[in-house]
RNA sequence: GGCCCGUUCGUCUAGUGGCCUAGGACACCGCCCUCUCAAGGCGGAGAUCAGCGGUUCGAAUCCGCUACGGGCUACCA
């Protein structure tokens, strides 16, 4: 049997780190397999519907660099993907079902349903419904629709336990008296997921059923309405919640609502996708440097951890870091571009090595390079070394600016400023801080000689003449 | 309340009865390298494997109970 897997996220929201988790392993168990991958939109909650919340969804995941086999904007050989477009097929199923005995149509208000609860929560029952309208005739059900009434459908749960298969977790046993009669079809005509999820996995001939742990206490439902249609379940891999520091679920409290925010925050798509699949999932090699294709290449289901992981922005950083150190120097201009805009592709391309292995995050190119298109307005204290005066710091300058006025400005530089530090009594470190300073404005920079490099010998030689003249105007005033 | 699920260093994890006086990674600390910051190298600290009781010659690994945490308990997914 081939290998079909799907995603399957209701338009709701943005693409939480979490469900980009389940969209990965989806995606990890499809290309492993050689199967499909299937997205499927679950827009049948009109209340919820946020009309810009699936091309969020969708960019979300293609930024990821999970692409699909089969979905709502290139269809495929079992869609309609939007659930919406599939009403039809519900109906005609539920019919199936209320005419073998296995669900019935349900009248009973809201106002009465929560009545209900209200009672059994305080005589302290476990919260179900009643059956009120389970025996209602096929004459009173007519009659009551042809006064203007819509019912609902629920589903009968049959006696009996019901076991839940799960590569994660095993074998789950439930006790039937626990499952509510759930509801099938809405009043307005929608299906529920349960009966949305179970018909669509079953017609789009999924095998695998990858989700997030949440479902695993509906299961039982599910296993009990592919029963009464006769279908074979798909095999079931609940996936471990994903929590934040706090140790509960991990939300928009914690951050990030959506995975796009992590590429404004500067991380690597790739570096996510690196950290997001070890967040419940470990290859057991001790390896934890992946690339996509590895990780296709080494992703088992039975490698899923079944207790829940935190996400620790720590810990992609770091994962980042080696993702950016990872890549061709071009590409990694490339990648940094958006994030220094002030910077021309040239200038980018001979700056960008010079930091690939100081960053963790792309934003955090921008204070490392910035001088390089602005002049220091301030200078930091640092300019003066703690051991040094200012008069002398003057001096150095001074000595700087005149050697800068002739010699190449490069590397080849560095042995002149070890001698020029020598001959003033000063250490080599002193002079590099201070004329660091002088030139960048900033005592954290890329690599001296180099910057001074692309910085040019004219613009240098304006930046010692303003540090000088900053210097001794501060002096002055005092 | 009921039903399910889970519990190894702060965090991600390795571990499927003897190789475990529990290994790696991140974070943290120290040293080395070094023009700053990084990167890199070396080292350190950090888990009585939730607790208790069984099974066994032997248990992080199997079983039971307890505690704690989580999920579900909608005409939401």
């Amino acid at each position: 049997m081939p290998v079909r897997v799907r995603f399957a996220p209701s338009p709701t929201g943005a693409l939480h780190p979490g469900s980009a988790r389940t969209v990965l392993f989806n995606y990890l168990y499809a290309r492993k397999n050689a199967g499909s991958f299937i997205l499927r939109i679950e827009d049948t909650d009109q209340s919820r519907y946020d009309p810009t919340s699936l091309e969020s969804i969708l960019s979300g995941i293609r930024w990821l660099g999970l692409g699909w086999d089969e979905g709502p904007d290139i269809g495929g050989d079992f869609g309609p993907y939007f659930q919406s477009d599939r009403l039809d097929l519900y109906h005609e199923m539920v019919q199936r079902l209320i005419d073998a005995g296995d669900a019935y149509p349900c009248f009973c208000t809201p106002q009465r349903l929560e009545e209900l609860r209200e009672a059994q929560r305080k005589a302290g029952l476990p919260t179900r419904y009643d059956r009120h309208c389970i025996d209602l005739t096929d004459a009173e059900v007519k009659t009551r629709v042809e006064a203007g009434e819509i019912p609902v459908i629920r589903m009968k749960v049959p006696e009996g336990k019901t076991v839940v298969h799960d590569l994660v977790r095993g074998d789950s046993t439930f006790d039937n008296s626990s499952q509510d009669d759930q509801v099938l079809l809405k009043s307005d005509g929608f299906p529920t997921y349960h009966l949305a999820s179970v018909v669509d996995d079953h017609e789009m001939r999924i095998s695998h059923v990858i989700r997030g742990d949440e479902w695993l206490a509906s299961s039982p439902k599910h296993v009990i309405l592919y029963g009464m249609f006769g279908w074979d379940p798909p095999i079931f891999v609940h996936l471990p919640v994903v929590l934040g520091p706090d140790k509960t679920k991990l939300s928009k409290r914690h951050g990030a609502a959506s995975v796009l925010e992590f590429r404004e925050m500067g991380y690597l798509p790739e570096a996510m996708v690196n950290f997001l699949a070890f967040l419940g999932w470990s290859p057991g090699t001790g390896e934890e440097h992946f690339s996509l294709e590895q990780l296709v290449a080494a992703f088992e289901l039975e490698k899923i951890q079944d207790s829940p992981a935190v996400f620790d922005q720590a810990k992609l950083d770091s994962v980042n870091g080696l993702h950016i150190r990872a890549l061709p120097v071009d590409e990694f201009a490339a990648r940094l571009a958006p994030y220094v805009p002030e910077l021309s592709r040239q200038l980018l391309a001979v700056a960008a090595p010079l930091i690939q292995e100081r960053i963790q995050r792309l934003t955090e190119a921008p204070a490392l390079l910035n001088f390089l298109v602005h002049r220091p307005e301030e200078l930091p204290p640092e300019i003066v070394p703690k051991k040094q005066d200012l008069a002398s710091t003057v001096a150095v300058l001074q000595d700087l600016r005149h050697l800068f006025e002739t010699a190449q400005v490069d590397e080849s530089l560095e042995p002149t400023l070890r001698e020029l530090a020598e001959t003033r009594g000063w250490k080599a470190g002193e002079l590099f801080m201070t004329l660091r300073v002088a030139l960048t404005g900033s005592p954290v920079t890329p690599p001296l000689l180099p910057s001074a490099k692309l910085l040019g010998r004219t613009e240098c030689l304006v930046r010692l003449d303003h540090a000088i003249g900053g210097l001794i105007r501060g002096n002055s005033s005092q």
